[in-house]
DNA sequence: ATCGCTCTATGACTTGCATCATAGTGTCAA
DNA sequence: TTGACACTATGATGCAAGTCATAGAGCGAT
């Protein structure tokens, strides 16, 4: 689908070693270091330009993945092709895990696409396992994990009912908290996370910007004002 | 707001213990016997008529509960006060615990109410607890209930896209899952789980019907024939 | 028996949001 | 510099599904 020739990321010399880096991704913390020298050389880093497909709903699921740099959208298309994005991922997030730890699911339930360059780790899942059923304290850590985003897609189903004004002031909420006051998304990944289209996206965060709520630029949205979003979430109707 | 004088589900002498039952019970099924004995000793049993709110979303969370008798759904409701109903949980099914392993979540996420009389398993957090780090086959246990359930709410997520249609196919296939082909919910909660109204809920139903895919009566649905359904949700639109 | 309530059913009206169309602007590549 | 393309923007139109109204039918309570 996609060109042959879209330039990969040029990864710049990082400061820290992978190893150095797996010990600050959560269900790794606890690790001893001696695993985290052996999880460090089991894993191999990846590198993929904007736009690119990791992988795809249904393909056929062999690793667990973790952002090193860049940003990566997950996506369930509806049957009429319409994208919804479940979920905007940064670094040290892991993904294609989760929802593939309790059953026998051999396949991605999602699709997950870069949304900027992006660097990412790749441990395939015999050898997570292995680190897994070697270490208790990670099972926890993948537990909670697994419960912290089940709370997180329970709310986003559950702003399925709201008016799309309000699903799109909750998403801004949301990436508030993972980006701080300016995110860094276009209206259409907004768009697609509110599960709406680009237009109401715009009209709608234009609708905020004449209320002087936020500001908005080419691919940005800065928050100048988060009391009324709030607000806005909070009121009956 | 519910009458105080609804009469109470009059338990028949059940036919097996309660420790049996929950050796029956997914994340408990581990445990060794003597474990097992002292959980049976620790837990208690309570009993719900119809329509009861064991808990509200927002309440002080202390326990776990396991459905030992009845059906119990998960809502969550909209700032408009409109319910969606999240889950429709069956006997041998846990609820109040997943999305609340992870963080330091002491307060419950959604509403759980009675669909019909109920008898139901209470196990207080710190007991469970103590069984959870206690048992490390366990621990992987829940991990993967919490694993299961997150896949199915993804599902549920993605189908927002959809039209009510689809939706309420859904929702009937995953139902016919749970109960085989007779549904013995109101179009009410059906419309509940479908996110949609009594009043679509029951047009939709009715052209089910008219199609000769389903029967309905007060209070069920019967499935006839899943093929046309099963197609319908794959049809592109 | 009868009152009250829930469930089912169907028609008429309304509306939020998608869709379609058009266009200006910023950015990158050759 | 110029084309190609993504992003932003706004107006016009249509439709799916919600809302409101009404009514019959089944079921439990007294």
């Amino acid at each position: 689908m996609l060109s042959l020739f879209i330039p990969r990321l040029q990864m710049t010399p990082t400061s820290i070693s992978r190893r150095q880096f797996l010990s600050q991704v959560s269900p790794f913390e606890t690790l001893p270091a001696a695993e985290l020298d052996r999880l460090a050389a089991l894993s191999r880093e990846k590198s993929y330009a904007k736009g690119e497909t990791i992988y795809a709903e249904g393909d056929p699921a062999d690793s667990v993945w973790i952002i090193r740099e860049g940003r990566i959208q997950i996506f369930k298309y509806s049957t009429s092709g319409r994208p919804l994005a479940i979920e905007s991922l940064s670094p040290k997030e892991l993904f294609g895990t989760l929802c593939r730890m309790g059953s026998n699911n051999r396949t991605y339930p999602c699709t997950a696409v870069t949304a900027t360059a992006c660097s990412v780790i790749q441990i395939l899942d015999r050898t997570f396992l292995e680190f897994y059923n070697r270490n208790p304290a990670m099972v926890m850590g993948v537990c909670s994990l697994c419960s912290q985003r089940l709370n997180n897609i329970q709310g986003l189903s559950c702003s399925t009912q709201e008016p799309v004004e309000k699903r799109i002031a909750m998403i801004l909420m949301q990436l508030h908290k993972q980006h701080g006051s300016t995110i860094p998304l276009t209206k259409r990944e907004i768009g697609e996370l509110s599960g709406t289209t680009v237009e109401t996206t715009i009209r709608t965060i234009s609708s905020f910007t004449k209320k002087g709520w936020v500001t908005s630029a080419r691919g940005q949205v800065t928050l100048k004002d988060i009391t009324p979003l709030q607000k806005l979430l909070t009121e009956p109707c």
